[in-house]
DNA sequence: TTACTCGTGTGACATATATCACCGTCTTTC
DNA sequence: GAAAGACGGTGATATATGTCACACGAGTAA
């Protein structure tokens, strides 16, 4: 069963109205470690809040290249999910549940209506527009302008900053193809971090200094 | 002066009374060719819709690094004046008017109150998020999965379609900085493409067969 | 006319990354 | 323990792109 206080432990701002709305609306979806949150479409009509767990966001194109562009943490919605629901068509997104992951899923007329009603919904909805957006564009940074040792660099620390670990359980084929390269680059370059002390490469996992 | 006649040309969908208070609330701003929408930060109280023109984004980093990602057209909106502009920040990316050009600017608690009166400007806003978030996932797969020849020629055909004219206006170096390359590859990727026969290379512009 | 700037072409070379081949080591499974 | 598979290391080489140097012609200013 829903709980309000528990609602309003991971989205504080909402009006007291707003979370007992999310109380008696929201259907709890829960996804197991790997699982793909888009896979059959069902969720089309459901906007997503992340109640526990941890999603991470791909972009993927036709040719099934595939590159991870951002995390969503417990509290934050998946933009894309409203996008995909009103153009009602397969988004070229994917969407990875990487712990076990509980979400609220809020039918798309009460998005629209709560809109209306609640100015803290209304505000976290574009936050959480513009927050998606900043990732985008920090993804764009990354690919268009650094080389792939920063851009390794920067999955690091966001992986260790993301799962509060120094130590990131990824082997490097899983992280090659995260940064859409290859297994090989991907091996040097953790060599290089490693020579330089800032990292020690173990079989399995990474730690960071 | 405004005419509702005049917003309904380019905003068809929306209700009448929506168009009245366009006409009753909005500023017209004009930009010159060359001028940067974002140049003082004023506009940010501001959501624009563009009237007549052409604009391009970029994305800048903080070395001076750019890449053209998109362009807005008459009739569309600049998402991220809407995000900046209800949470007041600023931005990082750059808006450069390269046609002259004329904007509704419609006062951010105007564009609020909006989302709960008029339905289609709920549902216009929400598209224009979904069309920008698009476009930067196409970006993200340009330069994440394509070489700088495919990229030329998206390039291309994308600036001849919305200028309309098979031929385009700009010099190498321009096309190589929009790109985030060096002149020498975009001069010499153009001549690929002429021996091709898929475009004729002229001094300062380039036509497209 | 001369000189100068801009846009462009091109060879030579540097660098980053991709790809291939192959090997060793650890883990799992039987 | 043997076999198989996953993971990782590394040399050789290919390719795409970046960088440098310089040349050349068209237009423009002096």
């Amino acid at each position: 069963m829903l709980s309000v206080t528990e609602i309003k432990d991971l989205f504080p701002l909402f009006e007291t109205n707003l979370l007992k709305e999310i109380e008696k609306n929201a259907d709890i979806i829960e996804f197991a470690e790997g699982e793909d949150l888009m896979k059959s479409g069902q969720n089309i009509r459901y906007t997503i809040l992340l109640k526990e767990g941890l999603v991470k966001i791909y972009r993927e194109d036709e040719e099934g290249n595939e590159i991870f562009m951002y995390h969503l943490e417990a509290g934050q919605a998946c933009a894309l999910s409203i996008m995909c629901a009103v153009q009602n068509r397969t988004s070229e997104i994917k969407a990875v549940a990487v712990k076990p992951t509980k979400v609220y899923a809020i039918p798309v007329n009460l998005v629209e209506q709560w809109m209306r009603d609640y100015r803290s919904w209304y505000q976290f909805i574009l936050s959480t527009y513009r927050a998606r957006f900043e990732e985008l564009l920090n993804t764009i940074d990354a690919i268009a302008f650094k080389n792939m040792d920063e851009r390794l660099v920067i999955y690091l620390k966001k992986h260790s900053e993301i799962s509060n670990d120094k130590t990131i359980s990824l082997t490097h084929s899983q992280i090659a193809a995260e940064l859409s390269t290859s297994r090989e680059v991907v091996s040097r370059l953790l060599k290089k971090l490693a020579e330089k002390g800032l990292i020690k490469v173990n079989r399995q996992n990474i730690e960071i200094n």
